[in-house]
DNA sequence: GAGATCAATGTGAACGCTAACAGTTACGTT
DNA sequence: AACGTAACTGTTAGCGTTCACATTGATCTC
């Protein structure tokens, strides 16, 4: 005699409960039209009488789609990072998907083909990459045959679709600000060498010095830590006409602002600061940054909507999408002298 | 005639090239011991030749384990969870499991329990719920049968293994301190009311004061962010014998940093302020920050640890482990007077 | 050298679901 | 009354794995 087994109960099991075959419960289940309102109730009924759910693991085995989405990322502790994965899951989850997150510490090329080829093992539907530097490109030529794919801030890139923010535009709104208070010339404090983003906005930067006939200062090298700003500002500090400085981004700037502060500098008065992305703390920094705004919500947003497209018009297209930046002046910058 | 359809190659299909069974195929992939060498080179070969990936939806319907975590967070834009779910992360991939995200933009128990129906409907192994209000404890009580779980700063809760930061001796380490320097009291801005870690650092604070025999200042409430922080600081700015501030997080504290300067109020010399959490940002403030550090990273490792335990021994014991917090004196805090 | 043991391999049946098709019933139409 | 048509429901065959169990040799033991 077999003990009545507690596993969980499949679709025969409420197939059985409800005196119909397992189909018609599957054709309950998706909503499928032709299902008389009667047996629809029996069937439902059944299902919560049993506690029925349904198993997605077999339906991806059958159809093949596993309304999953896969997301490989750099350090998802920064705040870029970050928000950009939060829209991309809310966006995500709204198109009724989920998503898996591969997180890596450091991006190499090898590193990220790995994990886009677990994400594949796994079934996933399609991947977003938010790797934005160099290194991480020659993975996203090599990506599964047919495996939908968009790349974060992968803009000038090859075969693959991608969605960006415009970081020179970016750059140019930071340093034409700067210019417009009467600054004679910016400097400029990068982000670390290999990121796309470092390299658009120093090409911003420099294009509007050079279009304006401004000398083009040596610039800083950083790497978006608060440290790296710190150090670049007391190096600026100790150098003679500094008036305006531009920081690839809001952990720099505070940063800079804390060592221009230790060393008697006063911002706006003495020298203008402006950050980049706009960070929440930002406007509460000691003073409030002027800063670039990045809107990674819209970047997740188009990132599903371009996936999607994907994943259900085949690889057709590939699509580059490039989402404005915003600019936000505050008080760490005011006319010189 | 049929044409060569480009499908991805299947099991059978190495086998085939190889010139084995199926079965022998999966032994090679599931390294079992019980292969001739010669075997399974040949094997290896043919998944090489083939472009052989394995089709793990189809092995975790079989093994009723998809090797895949399920994290149900709350808003992880914010740093502490963002760290966490990092450290989730990692520590999950390193023992060879996936993890899939869930975060929701508002939580009370429906929500959560919608969020981890999603999840088992899935396949997950487990969750773990990254939710620290009360609202969402009522979801664990009815996990779905079975379910491995761990939740993340639900520490006095019934049923289920948590994993959480000692808030108590966090806010006690905090008011210490600043007692230690000779204030008289300390007032405190909390986080938002329903958050378990908002009740536990309002005791901790509450307890230490008592202790000492101190008056009690009404808290301020705040919410996180650096506004709420900034507002809370301009009331205290305007009070009388306000010497020593402690602000629930750190970004709070920066806008407490904010306030008081505009006030022209000095700090440390006529206020002290402590945070919580150690971002990144707060040794960076004007002035950098005193605050409690907290070790998100081993809160997430530990999830797992625990969530893994749960999934290979059966839903036994209950754990519940607490990590204990840091203190990090910076320049927001003097000797009053 | 016969039987036992063990490593290496193969066979068939699940796993829980959907797709494709095959029935069945009910209802108009001519 | 015969037939077509549409709505509804059931049957069968996979999806690509792993599991449980044969089956085969080879090696060992006394």
């Amino acid at each position: 005699m077999t003990p009545p087994k507690r596993r969980q109960p499949v679709m025969a099991d409420v197939a059985k409960e409800a005196g119909v075959s397992h189909q018609t419960v599957s054709r309950v289940i998706n909503d499928h039209p032709n299902v008389r309102a009667a047996t629809r109730a029996r069937v439902e009924e059944a299902i919560s009488r049993l506690g029925y759910r349904r198993n997605l693991v077999a339906r991806a085995l059958v159809t093949k789609r596993s309304r999953t989405l896969g997301v490989v990322s750099f350090d998802t502790t920064l705040y870029g990072p970050a928000s950009t994965i939060y829209g991309i899951e809310q966006a995500a989850r709204t198109a009724g998907y989920f998503v898996s997150i591969v997180s890596l510490k450091t991006i190499d090329s090898d590193n990220v083909r790995d994990a886009i080829g677990y994400l594949a093992e796994q079934g996933v539907d399609g991947v977003v990459v938010v790797a934005p530097q160099r290194s991480a490109w020659a993975a996203l030529e090599s990506l599964p045959a047919g495996m939908p794919a968009v790349a974060v801030e992968g803009a000038h890139h090859g075969g693959v679709s991608a969605v960006s923010i415009d970081q020179i535009e970016g750059a140019r709104l930071a340093t034409r600000h700067l210019l417009e208070q009467g600054h004679d010339t910016v400097w400029h404090i990068t982000g670390p060498a290999d990121w796309l983003e470092t390299e658009g906005r120093i090409e911003g930067w420099r294009a509007v010095l050079e279009e304006a006939g401004r000398p083009v200062p040596e610039p800083l090298t950083g790497d978006w830590s608060p440290r790296a700003g710190y150090e670049a500002g007391k190096s600026l500090a100790a150098m003679k006409g500094v008036t305006a400085i531009f920081a690839a981004n809001d952990q720099m700037a505070l940063g800079v602002l804390r060592a221009l502060s230790e060393e008697g500098v006063r911002v706006p008065d003495d020298i203008s600061v402006v950050g980049f992305d706009d960070i929440p703390e930002s406007e509460f920094f000691s003073p409030p940054l002027t800063t670039v705004r990045q809107d990674f919500a819209a970047v997740g947003r188009h990132c599903i909507e371009v996936l999607l497209r994907q994943i259900d018009m085949g690889p057709a297209a590939h699509e580059r999408l490039v989402v404005p930046p915003g600019f936000v002046v505050r008080s760490s910058t005011a006319p010189v002298g």
